[in-house]
DNA sequence: TGACAATACGAACGTTCGTTCTATTATCAG
DNA sequence: CTGATAATAGAACGAACGTTCGTATTGTCA
């Protein structure tokens, strides 16, 4: 790996601390270049647009996702044992992975309306990870261990509501018990899945 | 009403509007200015700091979401009909009042590792919802509409939870039976709770 | 080691940000 | 109607934004 390819690491990996915390769009050139203690036109050089700056820090993101998340549930056991594991994994190390906690919840909101290719590779992150976790329930009905009549749309969406909830209770509101309570909704969805 | 805070209204809800598609900190005074025809500085003067313009958008989405979800619901007998007055009318009547929906959901990630009053009051109006609603949850209970060992912060981080993946998997995602699912995960909740 | 490309820097660009003046125009009570 | 006061505009500010350019420094490999 080349000098540049390096430094280049090293920006996108600061770009994603302080876009977990303060947004995408606050992540400027000059406050990058100032915690990277280099000059403006020196780090801008590496991406030669803001753009396609936070889409590396997307793709990044992505990649310790799976990193993090996807390849040691890939490991369990098919069906119920896999979405445990994304499940946990999800809850505890991703959440500590970055200073601001799941940086996809934080970027959501301010993608959502404002069109262009970090919005468009975001959404299809979020769309993929949904067939994954989809994928995972269908092989648990398949496996026998959740009924057969599991609606895996309204799984997934239940799913998700739980970690969307863990973010806003406990990191917004600052709520302690936020983390048992996901934990209670999730055994509460897999029982009622059986 | 003066004429002068007859237009502080008309920018406010100029703002409101912006802000729930781009967000708090993009309602910039020069596009405020743009979008309503004033001058930067005559727009400025009526609130003489950014922040104090941030917090007079959070102070008119509160009103509205009182006006629009909690003061109906009051009006519906004690309890669980009341609680699915405020669901409803936040999944409908709410949802549609701004063009980017919820602006609670579009500001929550920006404000939240972002101190100031904004924030704080942000954080309030928060509390005083999840309190609103346990207080409606426990009335369910006092008259038997809901079983008596439901646990109600766990009741309240739930129905949350419905909301918030309904903002993510219907308006990010584009998901269009996100409603639907939203409505089955209600229903469910209510069921198990009886 | 020398040469050539890769990398980084400093200065400046035009624009927009929030904010502060001063001057002018509307409003409204007496 | 008049005079005080409130409301708005215009011009300008320093700072920060993303970006460009020319030049210096550094790393890489024959």
């Amino acid at each position: 790996m080349g000098k540049g390819e390096e430094t280049k690491r090293a920006i996108v990996d600061q770009a994603l601390e302080l876009a977990s915390t303060v947004g995408l769009e606050k992540v400027t050139i000059g406050s990058l270049a100032g915690a990277t203690g280099m000059s403006k036109s020196g780090l801008f050089a590496h991406f030669r647009s803001k753009e396609r700056l936070q889409l590396q820090v997307l793709l990044e993101a992505r990649q310790r996702f799976v990193d993090i998340v996807i390849a040691p549930a890939l490991k369990k056991p098919r069906g119920e044992a896999r979405l445990r594991s994304m499940f946990e994994s999800t809850l505890k190390q991703w959440e500590a992975e970055l200073p601001g906690g799941c940086i996809f919840h934080a970027v959501a909101a301010e993608l959502d309306d404002q069109p262009g290719p970090a919005r468009d590779y975001f959404v299809e992150t979020q769309r993929e990870y949904a067939e994954t976790l989809r994928r995972a329930a269908e092989i648990a009905v398949e496996e026998g261990q959740f009924r057969k009549d599991v609606d895996l749309d309204q799984f997934v969406f239940e799913l998700g509501s739980i970690t969307a909830a863990y973010h806003h209770f406990g990191r917004l509101l600052g709520d302690p018990g936020a983390e048992q309570r996901a934990r209670n909704m999730f055994e509460g969805l897999l029982a009622r899945s059986h």
